[in-house]
DNA sequence: GGGCCCGCAGGG
DNA sequence: CCCTGCGGGCCC
């Protein structure tokens, strides 16, 4: 074979410390944590290049039911924001912003409709009058989103963060002042590991968004150009999540080079909790350091899709593929109500610092 | 494919 | 008001 490029060999010596480092915490073998088989994520439609997402029109069956499971891109429990409803919802505007939101108000108005699948991010893109829908939940609190699934799946960023469960529409991280309420899993670092039950995460900051003076830019990513550190806000909230064990919910999107990503769109994927963090040499050619974390995901959650690879790739991933062959069984789909009661629910959920109601 | 330029949410 | 940040559309 061809030589490697200095990326790649680096990217596979990260990927080997990470892997290491996840199995030193009990964390390698993810079958043992499940012991269960998982749903299988079928290619979308075949060949047909994917990258066109737009939004077909999955009209508003769906129901009230907020939260199916998704195991398969066909039927998932797709949600999003409705926009062009009557006028109950609010106008998002900057004259709203910065208002304190009365979710619970919010909340009973929409309980009535049933949803349907577009796309107000991509018509907040076009200017214009930027119907957005007001979020009806509290993103600042920490666990399960009431009334959001485990599953649900978004096609946007955008959607997702009006669903409350990850509030941000670009950052991969959300802070809080006990640990961080989500991440989200993007890609955006390629020597991170991905089992599924548990994966290592890049934190944030030490790029130059901002360009030069001569060149001004204004950009949402760039190359690290610096070190990351643990006073940046993020980096810091998710050290203290390994500190307090503050559940963090996470969302897997389709950049993300995993067998446990989605084909297209973002997922939620439940709670997981932050074992260790610390600082490592980052992909990049002149050795910034960032921040890492190892992420476990709590026990008693449904189990994760993956994506179907009897058809091909999906991650390179040098052979060996240490993680299983999916041992793809009946089809135990049943669900088990994701959300409910079960015992990491109420860990969740309480002891966030929003009781106030 | 890459470059650019934007909007949004959140924090200072 | 400013800045950040694992988006996303668009144009080349």
């Amino acid at each position: 074979m061809p030589v490697l490029s200095k990326y790649e060999l680096e990217r596979q010596a990260n990927i080997e410390r990470n892997r290491m480092l996840l199995q030193g915490l009990g964390l390698g073998d993810t079958s043992a944590i499940l012991g269960v088989s998982k749903p299988i994520i079928p290619k979308p439609s075949a060949k047909t290049k994917t990258k066109k997402r737009k939004s077909e029109a999955v009209d508003s069956e769906e129901q009230g039911s907020s939260g199916e499971k998704s195991s398969e891109p066909a039927k998932k429990s797709v949600r999003s924001t409705d926009d062009a409803v009557e006028s109950t919802s609010l106008r998002r505007s900057s004259r709203n912003a910065g208002k304190k939101v009365d979710y619970l108000k919010v909340e009973s108005d929409r309980s009535s409709r049933s949803y349907t699948v577009s796309t107000p991010a991509k018509r907040a893109m076009q200017s214009e009058p930027s119907v957005t829908t007001m979020r009806t939940q509290n993103p600042k609190q920490y666990g399960h989103i009431p009334g959001i699934a485990i599953g649900t799946w978004w096609e946007m960023r955008m959607d997702c963060s009006k669903d409350a469960v990850h509030a941000a529409v670009v950052a991969g991280i959300t802070a809080g002042p006990q640990g961080a309420y989500s991440v989200a899993l993007s890609g955006g670092y390629d020597d991170d590991v991905d089992l599924g039950y548990a994966f290592t995460y890049t934190g944030s900051g030490g790029r130059d968004l901002k360009g030069t003076k001569q060149n001004p830019k204004n950009l949402r990513t760039a190359p690290q150009s610096s070190d990351q550190t643990f006073d940046n806000p993020f980096n810091r909230a998710l050290k203290m999540s390994s500190e307090t064990r503050k559940p963090i919910r996470v969302i897997r999107g389709f950049k993300l080079k995993s067998i446990y990503a989605p084909y297209e769109g973002y997922r939620y994927d439940g709670l997981y909790v932050v074992e260790k963090a610390w600082m490592a040499k980052g992909l990049n050619d002149k050795g910034y350091l960032v921040c890492k974390y190892a992420f476990k995901r709590l026990p008693g959650q449904p189990p994760l899709p993956v994506r179907d690879e009897s058809s091909g790739e999906v991650n390179d991933e040098d052979d060996e593929d240490a993680e299983e062959d999916t041992t793809v069984g009946d089809g135990n789909e049943d669900e088990t109500e994701a959300t409910s009661t079960t015992e990491v629910d109420d860990d969740a959920n309480e002891g966030g610092e929003d009781k106030d109601a």
